[in-house]
DNA sequence: GATGAATGAGCGTTCATTCAT
DNA sequence: AATGAATGAACGCTCATTCAT
């Protein structure tokens, strides 16, 4: 299932960006560049000086776009969860069973979008998504940040899930929690599995983490 | 259920530090100070220069015990899961039923560790690892710490409980996906009640926390 | 003494000002705001950057009035001393006294311009005259400054009241000396009762400051 | 009257440095060539970077001694009116006569401290003084480090001379206010006779600004 | 004439670390 | 073993200014 979706665009809350990296050729490029350093280098060595050097303009350009590189981060995976968001509304349009359509959305969490996108490398983003993105909240300004709304995208998601959960099991108390696990447990479990494969149970099977979490969350709601 | 456990002494590989701070005022010094002020001003705040002037010291000295920040942050995690794995065999001693042990290990891991413990203050502590403890192995380094067994502590309490639920359910193929789920699943969601709480489920009954993972491992493993 | 001069202009050099300001709304919201946003942050910290935000313009567009934040200083100066000049000729217009005329002289420099000012507000300009003009000459471009004639207005503030005194005692060699000593006197007093008192001597008094000056001032040229 | 006063030592507040620039030849060479460097280039321009090159140092060496250029500019007015202080008492020492000791105390307030100083070059010192001295209180953290004893060793001068004024008039109700502004008016009658002289009366005669002082001083007390 | 975008340069500060004592 | 001094390097950020529209 490949899509090519040209027509999609994130839906970004305007605090998270100074000036929208979208409407210029610059600010595409330290996206698409901002992207594919920190996945080479770890957020925490990534600067804007650096950034900048990569791709040929100047610190003062990129804060222009960008308040600060925690800022920046938050932009990626808003723009990540966005893009999740858009796939699962998509993948799930016609379909009426909510299984499948939990199916879907966990798959879709579990791997790499897979669209052209001329923004971003969506293969690196995803890794970055797993190194990365628990960074953003992991913060001390975190309450300061999610006052003006800049865990959107996430909280989004998460509604999205467990709606979509509740109808499998109106009753469930829990689905918050349950989704919120399971979202970070799929990212971590591949972290896990590149790195320290004893936390996890790797498998030759195709798609196992998704079946794992499908099962595990049908599990939990079905006996309660 | 207060342990007095003078006689604890964390087991930590000996790679995490230069010099083992439990053996001079100082280092223990180190340990409680650094603790404190990682709570206070946050992990990417935090630097030996700080801990130093809090102290009363020079850098130089901290040096003498620990190699960079990041080792500091291992050292604190190791002592953590040391802790978390000492109480756990204390606790599940004399106990038959795998799923009253596991049902206290869950309640271990959701709670700051009850002991009078002259090292490091227990809640602080605890704070730290639900805020820090993934920066320590979401770096680019993780390859090379692991090689040198540095996540030890953390693997060990994995593999501790999984062999709990091994005996619940011998044949449950994906126990350690599911412990180390459950273990940063539990750690997040008090993360969550306190700055997210739109991506949680707040709830008024004690221990609700414990139950929830208890459920969900109990309805994971028994469908499978 | 309440004086509503609408139709006073200052007159001021024109190489201060690339653009006269008074010649557009812009360049009038650029010294009304100027002028407020330097009392509140200081001189040092001011910048066209957060002038032009503070409006809702842009640098470039400050640019096009002012050379540099220097110029600006030197504009709300001479916009002053313009201002003081005019006042004193009004004031002393049908007088004949010259210690009489003095004496107002020194009243008007001691306090804030009592005046409808629709550009500037002059209890604010007189709190930067205080704490900024002499900024406005301490400094290295001080002798190129001079040359271009920047320093007019403060000048004929000198020649002004040196022409009075000369009138009570013409003989008196360093009218200048003491009238400019007598000026920042003035106004240094001012700035020690508000933030060194052990430098002044505070007083329940009204206007004692211009008492004390006019006092110091007779005494001086009448022993000559 | 040339003092070779090899034993003294400047009184500075210790919280206008970080640590004592005198107890080290890198803090001394900080000294003397920062002294040199602001009269080259001006307070404004003046950086701890460029003061760290041409020294051959680093701007971190620097920050080891003083915490910004505020406080640097501090410690060099500090030092220069300590010097002060100690030369009015040399000079003063067995002479009763206050009118004398008047005298002297604006002799040396108007020239360059003329002795031997290892630390710094003094008839640079001076100048500095002039051009630059009262930028160290004509700042928004005036009253904070005022509150913090920063400008001791300039209220320590007004306070002895004002003393030694109030023994020619015990009854004079200014003296404070008079002392202060015929200190600044001598510094700021320097400037002005070298950049801006129709603000004075240059004049052939040698220390006719002290003079003038004095004059100014006893006139205006006498008739009080 | 006014604005938006961009940029070169440099600032103040702090960092991790080393060396000598 | 612990400390004090020093330093190279880089950080985050802002500045003044210019150019194109």
């Amino acid at each position: 299932m490949h899509l090519s979706l040209s027509s999609f665009t994130p839906n970004i809350v305007h605090d998270i960006y100074v000036k929208n990296p979208l409407q210029s050729p610059l600010g595409m490029e330290i996206i698409r560049v901002g992207n594919e350093l920190i996945a080479e280098i770890g957020f925490e060595a990534f600067t804007f000086r650096k950034l900048a050097a990569q791709i040929g303009t100047t610190e003062a350009s990129v804060y222009r776009y960008f308040e600060n590189k925690h800022k920046f981060l938050l932009y990626l995976t808003s723009y990540y969860w966005s893009w999740v968001e858009y796939h699962i509304l998509m993948r799930n349009n016609n379909l009426l069973d909510a299984c499948r359509q939990l199916k879907n959305a966990l798959e879709i969490i579990g791997s790499p979008i897979k669209a052209d996108d001329k923004n971003l490398n969506q293969e690196i983003l995803f890794y970055n998504i797993i190194n990365e993105s628990s960074k953003s909240y992991l913060i001390k300004s975190v309450d300061e940040l999610n006052k003006v709304g800049l865990y959107y995208n996430y909280k989004k998601i998460v509604a999205t899930i467990s709606d979509i959960i509740l109808r499998i099991n109106p009753d469930f108390k829990y689905v918050h929690m349950l989704v919120s696990t399971v979202i970070e447990g799929i990212h971590h479990q591949i972290f896990f599995a590149n790195h320290l494969p004893s936390l996890t149970d790797t498998d030759t099977e195709e798609n196992y983490l998704p079946d794992f979490y499908y099962h595990l969350i049908l599990s939990t709601i079905k006996n309660d």
